[in-house]
RNA sequence: GGAGAGGUGGCUGAGCGGUUGAAAGCGGCGGUCUUGAAAACCGUUGAGGGGUAACCCCCCUCCCAGGGUUCGAAUCCCUGCCUCUCCGCCA
């Protein structure tokens, strides 16, 4: 949520920065809102002082045993209009509140305008494209090949966008988690964290996936109200939810790794082959809990932290900035990876790392307190993929297939695969 | 699943329906003392919001959440959520 003191003060730079995002802010519906709020609360708040100071002294009237009954006819001739006015106040601030639930983060200056990825501007590459002297294989038809992938048998259970995986492929699957987790405990400086994978409502809307994004999630259907995770983003960020944390524990580096839930609703036609868009994957999450003045040089980190897994696998990969029009709700600034696939014969996303900086913080009321003013100022979140497993997965088939289409297991993977280093057909 | 107990500030923990936004302690901050620190002593210290250009200041709201009773609710009533103890069941 943006801090509605910024839209008071200047709404029309607010505007201009959100169109930055594609988002048509209705300033004229803020303003009136506004109006209104400000008309009620100090009318609602001037007949409550009324109420209170007179209840006041029918207390100490009683105490001295003099009659109250004028005082009792003077409150009972505002209790109507106090009623209404509280009434109508309610009303105004719920609509204030969803108005304001729907406005995205505002893009960071540094944001290239655009609205599609194709607009997002490149900011450095590590490796160079994958060469063969051979055709190279997509990931779907090598895994099907070597009968380790089947999306055919996961239909009939389950539809489309689930997938099956056999031997060599769970443990390369299972291998790439561990490498990850433990690169960024013992290298990183993150603690692990597990939590649920089951959330309510009120932690999707912390994080900012609703209450714009129901159609994305997955909502199970019982007496909980719960959404399966889209992201561990979810959980992990809720951690710090309604806290008033101690300078000297931030920043807080989690690292998570769970399996994530995504309807794709939108996205028909997109992926439909393959592991890359799928309705269930498993992710290892990296999520900072930071001062104000240390998110920018903490996204940088960040990211790094998520491309120190691609260099340990030796997969080519590039790092973009993503522009206004491709940037998330919650986002004021992102970066994504994106990891060389020779068999698409392209880059493809494979982490996005994100700084919210209060945005999130502010639903959450995450705060912590700053030892100079000694006052709970609100902490900065960021969070991003270090790495999705499925999409490194698929990295991994297609950058180190050979001419029969079996694969070479990438060294770094091999203490986690009991040296096991080519998966060949089951 | 059955039976009890309870949810109060950063933490622990008091609180006859009426100057209680809340005793006390701990912690934090400031000071005295000290070469310095500790101890001791004194003072200070909840959060959110609104009014104001802003400070001072003033006002409102908040004692798990949502309703209700009342002129007035932390306190009484209802519902929900959560925690703890005991029993049962169980990966």
């Amino acid at each position: 949520m943006l801090d509605p003191k910024l839209l008071r003060q200047d709404i029309d730079d607010v505007a201009k920065r959100l169109l930055v995002k594609g988002f048509e802010l209705d300033t004229n519906r803020f303003n009136e809102l506004e109006s209104k709020r400000k008309a009620l609360q100090t009318h609602t708040q001037e007949l409550q002082n009324i109420r209170n100071t007179k209840s006041k002294s029918i207390g100490q009237a009683k105490a001295q045993g003099q009659d109250v009954q004028a005082l009792l006819d003077e409150v009972a001739k505002i209790a109507g209009d106090l009623e209404n006015s509280e009434k109508e106040f309610h009303a105004v601030q719920q609509d204030y509140d969803a108005f304001l639930a729907n406005i995205p983060n505002i893009p960071d200056e540094s944001v290239p305008e655009g609205k599609t990825e194709d607009d997002n501007i490149e900011i450095r590459t590590w490796g160079e494209p994958t060469q063969f002297d051979f055709e190279a294989k997509e990931h779907d038809q090598l895994g099907e090949a070597l009968g380790l992938l089947d999306f055919e048998t996961a239909v009939q259970m389950s539809g489309s966008r689930f997938a099956i995986m056999y031997g060599p492929f769970v443990r390369l699957h299972r291998a790439l988690i561990q490498l990850m987790i433990d690169t960024h405990t013992r290298e990183h400086g993150y603690e692990e964290i597990y939590v649920p994978y089951l959330v309510t409502d009120k932690a999707l809307y912390g994080t900012g996936q609703l209450p714009k994004f129901a159609d994305d999630q997955f909502k199970v259907e019982s007496e909980h109200n719960h959404y399966l995770i889209p992201t561990a983003e979810v959980p992990v960020t809720n951690t710090v939810r309604d806290q008033i944390l101690p300078e000297a524990d931030l920043p807080i580096k989690y690292t998570c790794h769970t399996p994530c839930f995504r309807s794709e609703a939108g996205s028909y036609g997109k992926d439909t082959r393959g592991l890359i868009r799928q309705h269930q994957f498993e992710k290892v999450e990296l999520v900072w809990v930071v001062k104000p003045e240390e998110s920018v040089e903490a996204l940088e980190q960040l990211t790094q932290h998520a491309e120190t897994i691609l260099q340990k696998l030796q997969l080519p990969y590039r790092v973009v900035a993503l522009c206004g029009g491709d940037l998330g709700f919650s986002a004021t600034k992102t970066y994504d990876i994106e990891v060389w696939l020779p068999g698409q014969q392209r880059y493809r996303e494979i982490s996005s790392c994100s700084n919210c900086l209060d945005f999130q913080a502010r639903r959450l009321h995450a705060r912590w307190r700053n030892t100079e003013t000694g006052k709970p100022e609100l902490v900065h979140t960021l969070n991003g993929s270090g790495l999705a497993i499925g999409r490194t997965l698929v990295a991994i088939l297609e950058n180190y297939q050979d001419a029969k289409g079996n694969i070479q297991v990438p060294e770094a993977l091999w203490p986690y695969m009991g040296h096991v280093r080519e998966i060949t057909a089951r």
